[in-house]
DNA sequence: CTCATTATTTGACATATGTCAAAGAGTGTG
DNA sequence: CACACTCTTTGACATATGTCAAATAATGAG
């Protein structure tokens, strides 16, 4: 579970596994919790075990699901836990779920007390950094058609667990946009 | 310059302090160089003191600019820096320019040897991650018009040190388009 | 199983943006 | 100052996507 996901990232020593293992709290939740509404700040980050979630945030009267979670993925709202201002981002669960919290300021003890937790933590954002990068360019001049195509071919399962609207709005499009572009595969 | 700018960071002790000055090479380039060009592993990442930069990549026929760097941030290509893979980006003075630079070997090694650097470098990313997810989010639903106002607003210097052509790819949109949103202002 | 509710699709139309070609501005060099 | 070059703007038109309303399909509670 999470020792053997964070492995990926780099060896933690004895020491900082244990200091980890004892700052976990483990969290079970039913569909439809938030875990974070907008204009709070964020004093939690998770580790996602089971289930999955989406990230949204509202404009105009419109809500923009603009990422998704699934196993084995850590979930937090990013710019207000790193910034710890109020952030507009909402995340709400799609599934039933089984979560790790860890506080931030826990978390900073962690990083103060065990430079390998540092360094995870470094490898980690250098990581999602990147995977951020790449979904930006491959949205930032492709068509929608092609977005969609993408998503299929590298996260088929989304379509399985994510409703068609929530994906339009990942994709940048509306959902009838969506539609259309189904019925033309 | 370097040490100040990372102040705001965090604090680095003297060791750090040291070894880090150790390893800067300063390099001075005319407008036009490429810092790195695509299907190379970037094996350098440097700190722009003076002038700006652009990185792009090839889509069909056309270059996509999508960052722009102006004095006193980190750059390289994230993505081949970090998976020591080959990557799609160029990166290109756009003015002469001075910079600091750090091999990824030597910079790994300073990681290694000094906890605050690590701590710098989980800082680092934990910002820049948080910089392009506000740019993201700025750039998913918007109307070009809008995206162009945003940047007007928060970079108004864009302006006047990058040719409008790039500034559209930055936008998402053809120079066409760019043109016509600027008449309508 | 049926009804109420929510999710998705379809149609008609408006609008934003792209494409291609050409004209106009701006810039640097001799 | 004139030419060659690059950068930006403009026009005409094609296409992608959005909007709003309505129809259909899927889902869940009783």
């Amino acid at each position: 579970m999470l020792f053997e996901h964070i492995r990926q990232y780099c060896k933690l020593g004895e020491p900082a596994l244990n200091s980890l293992g004892a700052e976990l709290r483990k969290v079970a939740m039913p569909k439809g919790t938030f875990l974070i509404t907008e204009a709070k700040v964020c004093d939690q980050i998770y580790f996602l075990e089971k289930g999955c979630l989406r990230g949204y945030y509202n404009l105009d009267t419109k809500e923009i699901s603009y990422w998704f979670a699934f196993e084995h993925s850590f979930v937090t709202s990013y710019f207000s836990f790193i910034t710890r201002k109020p952030g507009i981002e909402n995340i709400q669960l799609l599934e039933d779920c089984t979560l790790w919290s860890v506080s931030y300021e826990r978390l900073q003890h962690l990083y103060e007390t065990h430079p390998d937790m540092e360094r995870l933590g470094r490898i980690m954002h250098e990581r999602y950094y990147v995977m951020l990068e790449e979904r930006f360019v491959s949205n930032h001049f492709k068509e929608a058609r092609e977005r969609y195509d993408n998503l299929i071919t590298q996260a088929p399962h989304i379509l399985q667990r994510v409703p068609l609207r929530y994906i339009a709005s990942y994709l940048g499009i509306t959902q009838e946009t969506l539609s259309r572009i189904r019925n033309k595969s």
